[in-house]
DNA sequence: CCCTGATTCGC
DNA sequence: GCGAATCAGG
């Protein structure tokens, strides 16, 4: 593979929205990380931080100065790195499966939930008619105690990603309400090849037999 | 361990 | 110019 006009021009547009090498290494594909992340330095565009990596001691602010008055250029606008609207890379939350219905056990409000983090905005967490902010459960939604009992334990130690936190080898198990504030996805290591973690995916593929057997 | 970007250096 | 190997940090 080599770099192309077009493929170039990915590489910035990718790198400028923010997102990561290995990312935009998966994109082009035929490249790995390191050849993007050398190519973003030949074309002098290594900027941003990208989380990691933060030797060199930067002292020099030798940024442009302020000015920078209220209306900008007309033409060229793209402070909005946020949806390219192109091809999307990957859905993140992947569920060809059975959609999980982690209501069975809804966590009570947690208030203290991320920390320092105090909501400067009204912010209010009803948005939700009353009650049953769940949407109606599968039907048959009995799940073996020792499963849900392992799931509750570890749902005390989720990590509580966000959407942008989640990989490949996190468990993408939903928790709380997406209505309120109080959700976040589990985000413990996921068993390889399935979107959930050990305890989840015991709640998420049920075998659908078993289940008869303890009831009856 | 997973991930990140930065740098080096033989090709 | 290229990018694997390596480094360095979270």
């Amino acid at each position: 593979m080599s770099w192309t006009d077009e493929r170039v021009e990915t590489l910035k547009r990718m790198w400028a929205e923010g997102q990561s090498a290995s990312q935009i290494a998966k994109e082009l594909g035929g490249v790995t990380r390191n050849a993007v992340i050398g190519k973003v330095h030949r074309l002098g565009l290594s900027n941003r931080v990208g989380g990691t990596a933060g030797k060199e001691e930067e002292e020099e602010v030798v940024e442009t100065p302020v000015a920078a008055p209220a209306a900008p250029d007309p033409v060229a606008s793209r402070p909005e790195p946020a949806k390219p609207a192109a091809p999307v890379a990957e859905p993140v939350v992947t569920r060809a499966e059975p959609a999980p219905r982690p209501a069975a056990e809804r966590p009570a409000a947690a208030p203290a939930a991320s920390a320092g983090n105090v909501t400067p905005l009204p912010l209010r967490k009803a948005i939700v008619p009353a009650g049953q902010p769940l949407p109606p459960q599968p039907s048959a939604n009995e799940i073996s105690p020792e499963a849900l009992a392992k799931v509750g334990e570890v749902e005390k130690r989720a990590r509580k990603l966000t959407l942008m936190e989640l990989t490949e080898r996190t468990c993408k198990w939903p928790i709380g309400d997406p209505a309120t504030d109080d959700f976040w996805f589990c985000g413990l290591p996921s068993q390889p090849g399935k979107p959930y973690c050990d305890a989840h995916v015991g709640v998420a593929f049920q075998p659908m037999s078993a289940r008869r057997d303890r009831r009856r």
